[in-house]
DNA sequence: AAATAAATTTAGACAAAGCTAAAAAATTGT
DNA sequence: ACAATTTTTTAGCTTTGTCTAAATTTATTT
């Protein structure tokens, strides 16, 4: 991340991120009121500060338009979208939370303010691609591997990814995964599908295994796809 | 540390943290003008803050006369010296950062809130009763092993500690060090010093060798005591 | 024991980030 | 097209933590 060498405060950092994601699920600008929702706060706090932060070019901002985030604003939002997601990646790793335990901490921990800490901390992870959710870690630079998140039952023969989450967290279920050596983490590839009850062959770390349609629509796997 | 069900502001608790230190210093009331200069803020600052803290319970205060922590003050400086230590730790330990650089990105770390973190980084520190200067970590409820870094021209014979620190840190004595496996963590045992010379023979990992008094009053090793 | 100096507190102001209530602009419905 | 509704902005106030300048209390000197 070409790295901002001005002062953001806590909150600053906070819209940013906020106007970061409401404008990638649809990519207008972004309105006052969505912002407000997202950030549990009143319309016309958000207005002070889309003014301050426009003032500090970060965003782009006309009265009444909506904002949406300067090309300094997109590398800010992704550079603490980096630390968020590699802290979680920490998180669950080596401190052993569970991958729905993590997000209000690492809330805190990506506003802490040091480049050496990140680039440490990166190294210490192995250079993590995707945090505990599948959903991809920017470098330093801002470039991510764009990555999807698709169900089993979704994917074409031949796909490849890591297992990042599953749409039944029933008891049995798990079991059924415990059962079988299918764990988060893990990579599959997909060998075969049948036309007859849509099952599949995957192969697993304890070699290939046959999935019903049923399970397939229920395991996330996580597909890595070219640089951003 | 029996925590506290209040919420507390980044500020509050370094004003909490500087007052500790500085009651520490000498065991009277700390002076008002002393806060301002550690904080670096002014002194009619430091009064309005000291109030706020006073209405919390967390400082006893007197207009005019100092403040000192109350119980529950001492007990939440405790907890955030017990957070900023484990954070050096962990840099030090999994980070590869050495122990002169870890402060400031501790300072911020101390900061982060949640339980359960503190616990887990703890355990996988396989916890850690010194930080990397060598002072002690307190534990949940506030207890800490006392220790005392002396240099092993100080100690006497039979002796044993932790290695924790240099006075001298020039490039030629840490060459000696290393050439002599003298390493920072590494534990010695003082096993004799001639009347004569000053010279002592200690125990280390590489067997037992003879340093000068030069190097003895170079050396830091950290004691530990009982528990307070 | 005054006089002077030093330390501390008070009073009043300011910036950040939030709020409410009212005004203005944009959008929607007919 | 224009009235009604929704969205956004403005204006003015609050709190937190800071500041400066002035007032007050405590300490030090002679």
């Amino acid at each position: 991340m070409l790295l901002y060498y001005f002062e953001m405060t806590l909150s600053e950092e906070d819209y940013i991120k906020a106007i970061y994601h409401l404008s990638q699920i649809d990519s207008k600008t972004v309105a006052t009121n969505a912002i407000a929702e997202q950030m549990k706060t009143k319309p016309s706090s958000v207005t002070d500060m889309v003014k301050k932060l426009s003032e500090k070019s970060l965003v782009k901002y006309k009265k009444y338009q909506g904002v949406s985030l300067s090309e300094k604003g997109r590398l800010v939002a992704l550079s603490i979208i980096r630390k968020h997601r590699l802290w979680e990646v920490f998180l669950v790793d080596k401190l052993n939370f569970s991958w729905d335990e993590v997000h209000e901490v690492a809330e805190q921990l990506e506003h802490i303010k040091s480049d050496a800490l990140i680039d440490k901390l990166d190294a210490h992870l192995g250079f993590p691609k995707v945090d505990p959710h599948g959903d991809p870690i920017p470098n330093k630079e801002g470039f991510f591997t764009k990555s999807v998140k698709k169900l089993i039952s979704e994917l074409p023969v031949l796909s490849e990814g890591v297992c990042v989450g599953v749409n039944d967290s029933s008891v049995t279920f798990l079991k059924f995964l415990d059962k079988n050596n299918i764990a988060l983490g893990d990579t599959f590839k997909i060998l075969d599908r049948e036309e007859f009850d849509g099952s599949v062959t995957i192969s697993t770390r304890v070699g290939a295994i046959r999935i019903s349609e049923q399970i397939a629509s229920n395991l996330f796997l996580e597909i890595v796809d070219e640089e951003q």
